[in-house]
DNA sequence: CCGCATACCTTGTAGTTCTAGGTATATTAT
DNA sequence: ATAATATACCTAGAACTACAAGGTATGCGG
């Protein structure tokens, strides 16, 4: 990542998930794909990839295909399932509640104003 | 922490620094402040803590005096540096940058609607 | 034919947090 | 008095995550 690496643990499996929300993907892909919707803000690289897409597999969290691109070449797509929904659920959740807790304690307190 | 420790990482030296912009705290004083602020989501370790603290002091980003408390007890109040305050500004920045980043790839994508 | 982009993968290292301890003092309850 | 709890500091080791750096292989353009 271009960013502080620390910031993105914990989140790149989440990211991973929801960009095959949107249909299903092969790894390569979703590296582009990230970088597009970040405006390049994120710059997955293949060794932090990869082995996150081997462990959700294992998990259960996405299943894969091979599929033969137009080019000829093989790719290796991965799908969403049932499980993996849920569990793009929950992180969204987490993501949710961390984003305002920074988001509190960088403005000094949670509900500073919220009694006024 | 009570959320996935992997989201923590790389925003805790900010939180920590964030702590410090409204006063000198000692390390004990933080972790409560932390929890009070972002409404119990965040519950620092002090194994997370002390480390964080006593790097921040080596690298001049604070400095360190002891203190009294009026119960008799030694505190060990912390202070930032100037050289602190900058780290705390790009440790925002970042941050500004990490959260667009990830609400653009949560919302589908970048500028979705940008052009319209 | 050679270089580049595509496409997948793995190993080892570095950084971060937490667990689980340890030490010590002051307050409160028994 | 004494035991338990809260305060206050610290550290070593385990676990997790991302990255760097390597490897393999195919298709395309010059």
């Amino acid at each position: 990542m271009k960013l502080d690496k620390g910031l993105m643990a914990g989140s790149s499996t989440m990211l991973v998930l929801t960009l095959l929300e949107s249909g299903d993907m092969y790894g390569y892909q979703m590296i582009e794909e990230l970088s597009r919707r970040s405006n390049q803000v994120f710059q997955m690289q293949e060794g932090t990839l990869y082995p996150i897409l081997h462990t959700l597999e294992k998990g259960k969290y996405l299943s894969s295909y091979e599929q033969q691109a137009p080019t000829g070449r093989m790719r290796k797509y991965y799908k969403l399932t049932r499980k993996g929904r849920e569990l793009l659920t929950e992180k969204k959740s987490e993501w949710e509640k961390f984003h305002r807790g920074v988001e509190d304690v960088l403005s000094g307190g949670a509900n500073a104003l919220s009694f006024s």
